[in-house]
DNA sequence: GCCAACGTTGGC
DNA sequence: GCCAACGTTGGC
């Protein structure tokens, strides 16, 4: 069990559409950036992962979870993009910004921190467990 | 709206 | 294979 962090502009994908999507989920495609494939390809099915609100807003808003494994991206006939298929699992109680996460040392090492612009991210469990507890969310999801 | 950071592209 | 130029992302 790993977990991730998925970066959206509420703009284009936000947490409200993901979750009308329900239980059947949704590619998260779109994804041209090897690093972040990468990370994709290395998701199982059963994996948690946050749901982060890019530009105004800057907050972890959900939790979600890998329904599908690595697969070609439809959004392209190039076959070298690939993408997996998340659900959304529940809102947090409190968002957690990024001001939240810049505040709280033992999140300092976090990739969101360290690397703003990458869009598929892994999270320690540690990382996870924090978060939660700040989120007022339940970490064995 | 600006700009820093980063990734990608293409010329050499 | 290097690196300059360019485009994009996302925080501020």
């Amino acid at each position: 069990m790993a977990y991730w962090l998925f970066k959206s502009e509420p703009s284009a994908w936000s947490w409200d559409d993901q979750v009308a999507k329900g239980d059947a989920g949704e590619e998260w495609d779109g994804v041209r950036n090897y690093q972040a494939r990468n990370f994709m390809r290395e998701m199982a099915v059963g994996d948690s992962g946050f749901f982060y609100h890019s530009q105004k807003e800057r907050a972890i808003v959900g939790i979600v979870e890998v329904c599908a494994e690595a697969h070609p991206d439809s959004t392209t006939d190039d076959a070298r993009w690939e993408c997996v298929d998340i659900k959304a699992v529940a809102p947090v109680k409190t968002p957690v910004t990024l001001e939240d996460i810049k505040a709280e040392e033992r999140l300092a090492e976090m990739v969101l921190v360290r690397n703003s612009r990458l869009s598929v991210q892994p999270v320690t469990q540690t990382e996870w467990q924090i978060i939660c507890h700040m989120a007022g969310v339940s970490s064995d999801i």
